[in-house]
DNA sequence: AGCACGCCGACT
DNA sequence: GTCGGCGTGCTC
């Protein structure tokens, strides 16, 4: 009888997989998919996923002997050792990196489940399970819309308003595929959103519907894991991570706020993108995606424009839900003694005061991404920025320059505003503790609370201030980004926008979009049905275009500049781009390095690439980064130049130099 | 990622 | 004389 070999991942960063001899006694049991115990290295045990069978005889080493199989119960599918190593190919992961994302670490895997075990499985729903509320005349057509499209297409785009009843619908098509006998799942950007709408699910689906993120005990995860794998969960709520799971028989994949770039993972490895790796999981699985948002991507929009994904809109509000009255404020007409002294516009001040006086509640927006300093023109509003790369500049005080943080040009301050002649430019950016120390002496009879990274270290501290929050214990709430996401107040009616410019003219290509999407989220909070809610948005450039579409809510006409824009400028989802970062201790050695990189990635690719470049953020816990952009148009063939640029990087690492230079990519950034 | 091997400074 | 610093390279 021939020998058998395995070829196997070990979790570790090396390209690539290791082969094992296989002994007889495994020989009918492995299979690819199985999990298994080897010897790696000296003294080193570790926990290794097979990807394939063979009798080819390695040459030039002698294969180890595959140590013990773990049990069946342990083990993926085939279907899901072809996601792993999709994800490592496409994401320029080491496949080791994408297992160990993926499978949970052994001593939490499934062996044989104690009977304690099974007993604990009780702390699941057992209340009574009602019927899903029947849908209206305009949802049930859009659902009809997408149960019609997903005949011929794979992905459909649900363009949903806020309030529309999106989660209705996609209850009902839950529904569907249950009682067809697959499995669903329905991922949400963030874990606060799982926890707020389990219930309602639970209340449908009762015990077969479960939730899954990175904030469950070891113990629950295993327990997902292995009711997943089994079948006894038919459908699990979750955060990007749930992919992973191992669906026996996944259907349909619900990918919620779809726009939200949270679905992308930037650290650790790897960094993938949760909305892309669904619709590449659900083809694999022979199942269907949708994807949702009020306020959808530009890349997802332009593929359902281009007739790649099906689309369905659902643009009637449910209910008597009033959209907020929204009122720039315009922080140029305030005088300058004001702007020193404060971040507040009387009108602002006004609305907090009225509000706090009819005993309702407020929420100050402030994107705390504000360390970048751009310059503005006090007068006009007018800001500076490269016109290679359509991106605004940041003022770095030390070199007295403004910088590109793309391309990397710098030049000088103008001597006056190109577009009023207005004398002197103003330095902008400034934070969520600023704000609150400021609300503090303005209202200090009002109960304040702060809700950003710092405040929600711990691991309950947002859930509970949300809860305070809407149990009326405070009246101000100020905060960044994460109190912008599907947070319902009923007590509500004033939500402003400190500084919209700050978000604008971050020095991103996306910093439009971003801006439209969170203030119309923001939005989405002010105001329930017993009273019209307000949103303040102050600006020292009212009549900016991203402002006038936010004023209007009017997505489609956003959508159309902003694709122009980045068809003109030659960004996503006109390109496809990677960002390499390099890393080193020593400044000149990174500069050195990455020099070196960037001038043989130029060589092979021509003019597709940017920097590099340091990012705005330029040292993280003492080592200096610097970034190197390219774009991948459609001249190129995104998986050649993916091996072009993992060949770059490995000769870069080879190089001679003093002290350690890292390297990694991230393909399709955020 | 670990872990061993390997070549230069302060100690029982 | 050696104990140990962490730079470099390998793991089927």
């Amino acid at each position: 009888m021939k020998n058998l070999y395995a070829d196997i991942i070990i979790p570790v960063a090396v390209t690539g997989s290791y082969t094992y001899e296989i002994p007889p006694e495994m020989r009918g049991a492995l299979r690819r998919g199985s999990l298994v115990k080897v010897n790696f290295g000296q003294s080193r045990n570790a926990t290794g996923l097979v990807i394939s069978i063979h009798e080819n005889q390695p040459e030039g080493f002698v294969p180890k002997e595959i140590t013990a199989m773990l049990p069946e119960a342990a083990s993926v599918n085939d279907r899901l050792a072809d996601f792993i190593l999709w994800i490592s190919d496409y994401y320029m992961a080491y496949p080791g990196e994408v297992m160990k994302a993926a499978i949970p670490s052994p001593d939490i895997l499934p062996g044989e489940p104690s009977a304690r075990k099974r007993r604990s499985s009780k702390p699941a729903f057992s209340g009574e399970i009602i019927m899903p509320a029947s849908l209206n005349e305009v949802q049930s057509a859009a659902y009809e819309s997408i149960l019609k499209q997903f005949r011929e297409k794979e992905t459909v785009l649900l363009h949903g308003v806020t309030s529309s009843g999106k989660t209705e619908i996609y209850i009902h098509l839950i529904q569907e595929q249950l009682s067809e006998g697959r499995q669903v799942l329905y991922m949400l950007p963030e874990i606060a959103l799982t926890t707020q709408i389990i219930e309602r699910l639970q209340r449908h689906f009762g015990a077969s519907i479960g939730v899954f993120h990175s904030r469950l005990t070891p113990a629950m995860r295993r327990e997902v894991w292995s009711k997943v794998s089994n079948g006894t969960l038919r459908a699990v709520l979750g955060v990007r991570s749930s992919l992973f799971l191992p669906f026996s028989d996944l259907g349909l994949i619900i990918v919620d706020e779809e726009h939200d770039s949270s679905y992308k993972q930037y650290d650790p490895s790897p960094r993938y993108h949760a909305r892309d790796a669904a619709m590449m999981l659900s083809r694999i699985n022979g199942g269907r995606t949708l994807l949702g948002s009020a306020t959808p991507s530009l890349e997802s929009w332009h593929n359902a424009s281009a007739g790649r994904y099906g689309f369905v809109e659902l643009l009637t509000r449910y209910g008597d839900v009033m959209m907020p009255e929204m009122i720039v404020a315009d922080t140029r007409s305030f005088g300058k003694k004001a702007r020193v002294t404060s971040h507040f516009t009387p009108r602002l001040l006004e609305a907090i005061g009225e509000a706090l006086g009819r005993e309702e509640q407020v929420i100050l927006f402030q994107n705390r991404r504000g360390f970048s300093h751009y310059l503005m023109c006090p007068d006009c509003g007018w800001v500076p920025g490269c016109t290679n790369c359509s991106v605004s500049y940041t003022y770095h005080k030390s070199i007295g320059k403004m910088v590109c943080h793309y391309c990397g040009r710098s030049t000088r301050l103008p001597e006056a505003c190109p577009e009023c002649g207005s004398e002197a430019l103003i330095t902008r950016g400034f934070g969520t503790e600023k704000i609150e120390e400021e609300i503090r002496l303005l209202f200090p009879s009002a109960r304040v609370a702060r809700m950003d990274q710092d405040t929600t270290r711990r691991r309950s501290a947002s859930s509970e201030i949300l809860s305070e929050f809407a149990a009326g214990a405070t009246d101000i709430l100020i905060g960044t980004q994460m109190i912008s996401k599907g947070l319902d107040f009923e007590r509500l009616t004033v939500v402003g926008i400190l500084d919209a410019d700050n978000m604008m003219h971050f020095p991103d290509f996306r910093a439009f979009e971003r801006s439209f999407q969170l203030m119309e989220q923001v939005s989405g909070r002010a105001g329930r049905r017993t009273r019209r809610g307000k949103v303040i948005i102050q600006t020292a450039d009212p009549s900016h275009i991203i402002l006038r579409q936010v004023l209007k809510h009017d997505y489609k006409s956003m959508c159309s500049s902003q694709l122009e824009e980045r068809s003109l400028f030659g960004y996503p989802p006109f390109t496809k781009i990677i960002r390499l970062s390099v890393r080193h201790r020593d400044l000149e050695e990174l500069n050195v390095s990455a020099a070196r990189l960037a001038k043989s990635l130029r060589r092979q690719l021509g003019s597709h690439i940017l920097g590099p470049e340091f990012p705005v953020i330029m040292q993280v816990q003492r080592w200096y980064i610097k970034t190197i952009m390219i774009k991948i148009d459609s001249s190129l063939s995104p998986s050649k130049v993916k091996d072009v640029v993992r060949r770059a990087m490995e000769n870069e690492l080879r190089m001679p130099r003093k002290g350690f230079l890292r390297i990694h990519a991230d393909v399709d950034p955020q």
